[in-house]
RNA sequence: GGUUCGGUAGCUCAGUUGGAUAGAGCAACAGCCUUCUAAGCUGUGGGUCUUGGGUUCGAAUCCCAACCGAAUCACCA
C-alpha cells in the first residue's frame, strides 16, 4: 500500500478512537516533511482542532502517540506547533528501494484503456522550421510519451499545411528566378531551398510595392495592384482547379521540403503515426457547415457567405464559408476533427498549437458543440507561449528567426568544443565521440526548452542556452555517465551489485523518497500535460545524487553489504533518470 | 474595447490538492581536484512573490478589483 494512504487511513482511525468522530481523509492532509525538520512525513492537525477541542500541540502529540503505537512503519515522531512530523522506519525505505530497483516498469501507470490523439508540429511547406517549431515538436513528442507512461494509447499525428497562397509565393519565385536550382545541384537542404525563394518573393514584392508607392499610389492600393501578388493568386486558382503544370511544380517543391523536414524530425528524434495533408482535408468541413446551415445553427448573409453567431457566448461572429463558397481555416479544422473522431473514436484529442490560436480553438469547440457533437468537450488545446529572443520577437520577414537546423548544429558543435576542452574523451573512437556530441547538444536544447512551463512565453538567449552547467540536460547526462562508470568499475572488480538490506544513511532516504515519487510526478505531469514537471524532477534527482556522491564512498566502502546496497541504489537512480529523460526524448550516455 | 494567458532574486526559471523560515541555476564573492569523473560540491550576499482588498487557524497558491505585459478578435493559415 502507498505510504500516504496508509498514514491517512490511520489518521482517520486515530481521530475516531481519540475523539469519537468520523472525518473524511481530505481533512487531514499528509505531506512530506520540510528539510529543516526531523521526519519524513508531516500531518497538519490544524483542521481538526474544532474536533479535538485541545491545543494544536496537544492534539498532534495525542495523534502521534496513537500512530506510533499502532503503525509499525512509524519509528518516531515529534511535534512542532500543529505539525506532526513522523519518521518512517529504515526497514520501510529499504523495502521501497528493493521494490523500485527490482521493478522494470517502475513509473508506468496501469493500462487505462484510454485512447488519445496528439496533433503536433503542423508545419507550413514554404519555409524551414524555426525555434518556435522546435518548442512545438519537443512538447508534442514529450506529451505523447507522458501519456503513454500514464497508461494511455497514443496516436501521434501531423497536419501539414501544404496549400495556400504562401506556397504559391515560393513556387512563383522559384519558377522565375532559380534557373532550375535543385537541392541536389546546390547542396541546399530542400526546405531551405524553398524557404530561400519565399524570401526572394517577399523581397521582390516589397520592391514592386515601394516603387508603386514612390510613383504616388497609396500603400493599400499598391498591395492590391501588385503584379506579383496577382500572379501568385492566379497560381493558387490554377492549383485549385488542378492545372497539370502547377500541380507538378507543387509536388516537386513540396517533395523537397518533406525530405528536409524528415531530416530535421529525425535529428530531433520525433515521429508520427500518421500524417495528414491539408490539401486532402481542406474541403471536408464544407458539408458539416451546410448541414449546420440547414439546421439553423448557422446563418447565411446576402452575399452567400455563411457565419456562426457567437455573440451570446461573448465572442464575435465567425466566418465559415466565403461568399464564393470556398472554405476557410476553421472550416477545414471542423472537418478534420469530425473525420478523426469518427475514424478513430478516441477519448481525447490534444492539439499542440501556439497560443496565438487560443481564440481559434475556443471557437472550434464551441461550434462543434453547437453542431451537437458532445465529443467537442474532449478537445484540449495545449497552448504554448512564444519563444522570444533577447532582441524581442522572432519575425521571419525581418530575418530575426532562429533556424532550427542551424540551432541544432550550433548546440552540437558547442558540445564538441566544451567536451574537448574538458578532455574527457580518451579511449573513444571518432564515431563514439560524434554520437556523444550529438547526444549532449540535443540534450541541452531539449532540456532547456522543456523545463519551462509550456504556457509561458520563454526567452531564448543563444549565449545562455549553450551553458552546460547547472540546471541543464548535460548536467543530468553527466550524472548518468558518472553512475555508469562506477557500476562498470564494480563489475570489473567482481563486486556483487545486489540488494542486501544493510544500514541506511539519511542522504539515502532522501534519494529513495525522490525515487518513490516518480509515478506521482508522471501522473501529475500527465494531468497537466506538462513535461516541465518531469524535467524538474530529474534535475532534483540528479542533484541529490551529486550531493550523495560527495558525501559517501561507494567502491571504497569497507562493509561489503553497504557497498552492494549503495551500488543498487545508484543503479536505480540511473534507471529512473533514464526513464524520466526518455519522456523528454533525451538520451543518456554510458560515459562522457 | 472583448476574450484568453502571464507577472516570484540583477537575469532565466521551479514552487505539489492552500501549510512551517518562498527554492534552484546563471551572474558576484570565498573555499574544495593525490580519492568512485570538478559538466561537480560547500558557503556568503541577493525577495514588499506587481499593488490593494477579501476568504481562514494559515495565502506566492483560492476569490474580487486595479496596474503592467503577451496573444487574439480577417472572405490569412
Amino acid at each position: 500500500m502507498n505510504l500516504e494512504t496508509l498514514i491517512s487511513e490511520n489518521l482517520s482511525k486515530a481521530v475516531k478512537t481519540l475523539y469519537g468522530v468520523d472525518i473524511s481523509s481530505e481533512l487531514l492532509q499528509v505531506q512530506s516533511t520540510r528539510k529543516e525538520f526531523e521526519g519524513d512525513l508531516t500531518a497538519v492537525v490544524f483542521p481538526i482542532l474544532k474536533i479535538s477541542k485541545r491545543s494544536p500541540e496537544q492534539t498532534a502529540e495525542d495523534i502521534g502517540k496513537y500512530l506510533f503505537d499502532n503503525v509499525k512503519e512509524i519509528s518516531s515522531f515529534n511535534v512542532v506547533k500543529g505539525f506532526l512530523n513522523l519518521t518512517i522506519s529504515d526497514d520501510y525505505w529499504l523495502g521501497r528501494l528493493s521494490a523500485i530497483s527490482s521493478s522494470d516498469d517502475w513509473g508506468l501507470l496501469p493500462v487505462s484503456g484510454k485512447k488519445v490523439m496528439v496533433e503536433y508540429s503542423s508545419p507550413n511547406t514554404n519555409k524551414p522550421l524555426h525555434l518556435g517549431h522546435i518548442r512545438n515538436n519537443l512538447l508534442g513528442w514529450s506529451v505523447s510519451k507522458l501519456l503513454e507512461f500514464n497508461g494511455h494509447e497514443v496516436i501521434k499525428v501531423n497536419l501539414v499545411n501544404d496549400r495556400g497562397i504562401h506556397i504559391c509565393k515560393s513556387m512563383l519565385a522559384w519558377k522565375n528566378e532559380s534557373n532550375g536550382e535543385t537541392p541536389e545541384a546546390s547542396g541546399l537542404k530542400g526546405d531551405h531551398l524553398v524557404g530561400k525563394y519565399y524570401v526572394i518573393f517577399n523581397e521582390l514584392l516589397k520592391k514592386e510595392i515601394d516603387s508603386l508607392v514612390k510613383s504616388g499610389m497609396d500603400r493599400d492600393e499598391a498591395e492590391k495592384s501588385s503584379k506579383l501578388m496577382k500572379e501568385a493568386q492566379e497560381m493558387l486558382v490554377k492549383w485549385e482547379s488542378g492545372d497539370k503544370e502547377v500541380v507538378a511544380l507543387w509536388q516537386l517543391m513540396n517533395g523537397w521540403v518533406y525530405e528536409g523536414f524528415e531530416q530535421t524530425y529525425k535529428r530531433l528524434g520525433v515521429s508520427f503515426d500518421k500524417t495528414y495533408y491539408e490539401s486532402n482535408t481542406y474541403l471536408l468541413g464544407k458539408e458539416l457547415v451546410l448541414n449546420g446551415l440547414k439546421k439553423g445553427v448557422f446563418a447565411a448573409k446576402d452575399n452567400g457567405s455563411v457565419w456562426c453567431d457567437l455573440t451570446n457566448d461573448g465572442l464575435d461572429e465567425k466566418l465559415l464559408l466565403r461568399s464564393d463558397g470556398t472554405s476557410v481555416y476553421m472550416t477545414q479544422d471542423l472537418g478534420t476533427a469530425h473525420q478523426r473522431f469518427t475514424e478513430f473514436g478516441f477519448d481525447e484529442h490534444i492539439y499542440v498549437v501556439g497560443n496565438e490560436q487560443n481564440y481559434h480553438f475556443q471557437v472550434l469547440k464551441l461550434i462543434l458543440k453547437k453542431l451537437g457533437f458532445d465529443w467537442s468537450e474532449s478537445i484540449y488545446h495545449l497552448s504554448y507561449g512564444m519563444v522570444e529572443l533577447p532582441e524581442g520577437k522572432m519575425k521571419s520577414r525581418e530575418g530575426t528567426v532562429v533556424d532550427a537546423d542551424d540551432l541544432i548544429e550550433n548546440m552540437v558543435s558547442t558540445a564538441r568544443e566544451t567536451s574537448l576542452e574538458l578532455g574527457k574523451l580518451e579511449n573513444m573512437t571518432e564515431q563514439e565521440q560524434q554520437k556523444l556530441f550529438e547526444m549532449l547538444g540535443l540534450g541541452a536544447l531539449k532540456y532547456f526548452i522543456l523545463k519551462v512551463d509550456p504556457r509561458k512565453t520563454m526567452l531564448f538567449d543563444p549565449k545562455e542556452s549553450i551553458d552546460f552547467n547547472g540546471n541543464t540536460g548535460p548536467f543530468i547526462q553527466y550524472t548518468h555517465a558518472r553512475i555508469k562508470s562506477i557500476l562498470r568499475k564494480a563489475t570489473e572488480s567482481g563486486i556483487d551489485i545486489k540488494f542486501t538490506n544493510a544500514h541506511i544513511v539519511p542522504v539515502e532516504i532522501e534519494i529513495i523518497k525522490i525515487l518513490n515519487n516518480f509515478p506521482v510526478k508522471i501522473a501529475e505531469a500527465g494531468e497537466a500535460h506538462s513535461p516541465a514537471i518531469v524535467a524538474n524532477y530529474c534535475y532534483d534527482l540528479a542533484k541529490e545524487f551529486n550531493r550523495y556522491y560527495h558525501e559517501v564512498t561507494i567502491l571504497k566502502e569497507s562493509n561489503e553489504h553497504v557497498k552492494s546496497q549503495r551500488l543498487i541504489l545508484i543503479d536505480t537512480i540511473a534507471k529512473v533518470l533514464s526513464k524520466g529523460m526518455s519522456i523528454l526524448g533525451i538520451e543518456l550516455p554510458e560515459r562522457m
